[in-house]
DNA sequence: GTCTATATTGAGATAGAC
DNA sequence: GTCTATCTCAATATAGAC
């Protein structure tokens, strides 16, 4: 029983709705238990329609792969054309990068089933590069500040590993419990936390009445 | 077609195998996908040989988890039979799990697949009480430290969201890369920085020369 | 009992009408 | 753009010879 053609103004319904319906049965069922005639159900479309979409299973799942690169993309570039000190600019990244993930759950956690779950004959996808591309963001913006003197010379290694693990801590707790004890304010708070450790105890690098430092 | 007892001088040799084999196609094809033709093949032994040591497929699976279970146990009882600076008691917590976890990186592989991944018709294990549990340690051991005042009065839920994020993302690290990029060393700087930002600015509470300081 | 050949199933993918 | 109907193919199951 057909439904009528969705009105133009909204761009693409179908298609969203086939990737939106993929990545909740990859996440329930894993890559290759999930059929396209499951996606396309769940869609309340028929086969054809996904493969007008998408030319394949793979080309499918390699889209909303690509979904997840955007994402970060987004808010490294968002960064690169934001001012405010240094302190400032790694707290927006990780707010902003955990906003993106809110807004994004499922994919999220579909992320993270496949880089930790079985390969199941799945398109293989650099994760790693995603992480080490948040490192490198992350020690630059160390290197700028130790640079300018916000911040003290220390070892940026172990400044970036703290800050980008207890990231990915508090993300973690949002796809994986239903009330997460932790949320955006705990974040920025965690981050101040471990920028006060390699503030300069000299009163002109204190950070008083910043952007994100209320709660 | 039953197989005579193993000698008991090699302690359940093949029992270990068993499990050890398991625990590998469970990382590598997921819990529903692998069959137990395929464990006993790879264990060099017939299916009776299983069913002897454990129940089912799904028996040998609760033992496998039993393992991980047992690990953190360990390394819980080990801390309170341990003295020192709650500083010094926090590492050594830390890096004993991240020991524990070096030694049966296969195992820790599994738990991180079978928790992010899909379900997969496995018996629920509950991951995110070892969590809660490392958490609420961390926490009292905190809570001890502002008692005596050798940490600020802080907020302890930010702390701990700082130290068993980084500790999380280290451990990763080891099993996801090739060559780990942070190692044992690293956690313990980690650690030490994070616990820096929560150190009386008083000299008694400086804490040079202490069992972990070194690197 | 084991092996090989054949059925059956169910997956991804497509052709052509509307 | 979407449908019905169909194709191809691989894995699995089964039958029947040996």
């Amino acid at each position: 029983m057909r439904v009528t053609a969705p009105p133009v103004g909204i761009l693409n319904d179908v298609r969203q709705r086939l990737m939106q319906e993929a990545i909740t049965l990859f996440v329930q069922q894993g890559y290759s238990a999930t059929t396209v005639r499951a996606i396309v159900a769940a869609a309340g479309v028929t086969k054809p329609v996904l493969y007008y979409y998408f030319k394949s299973k793979e080309n499918l799942y390699l889209e909303i792969m690509n979904s997840i690169r955007k994402l970060l993309d987004q808010r490294i570039e968002m960064l690169h054309a934001t001012a405010g000190s240094v302190r400032q600019r790694i707290q927006e990244l990780f707010v902003g990068m955990l906003d993106s993930a809110h807004e994004n759950l499922s994919v999220v956690r579909l992320a993270y089933a496949i880089y930790f779950g079985p390969p199941q004959g799945a398109p293989f996808v650099d994760f790693n590069h995603f992480f080490d591309e948040i490192l490198d963001t992350v020690d630059a913006l160390l290197a700028e500040g130790i640079t300018t003197g916000e911040i003290v010379d220390c070892n940026r290694t172990i400044i970036c590993w703290a800050l980008v693990g207890s990231y990915q801590a508090i993300l973690e707790e949002q796809f994986c419990r239903v009330t997460p004890r932790i949320d955006r304010n705990g974040l920025i708070q965690v981050v101040g936390q471990i920028l006060d450790g390699v503030a300069p105890k000299t009163p002109q690098g204190a950070h008083q009445g910043e952007k994100y430092e209320a709660m």
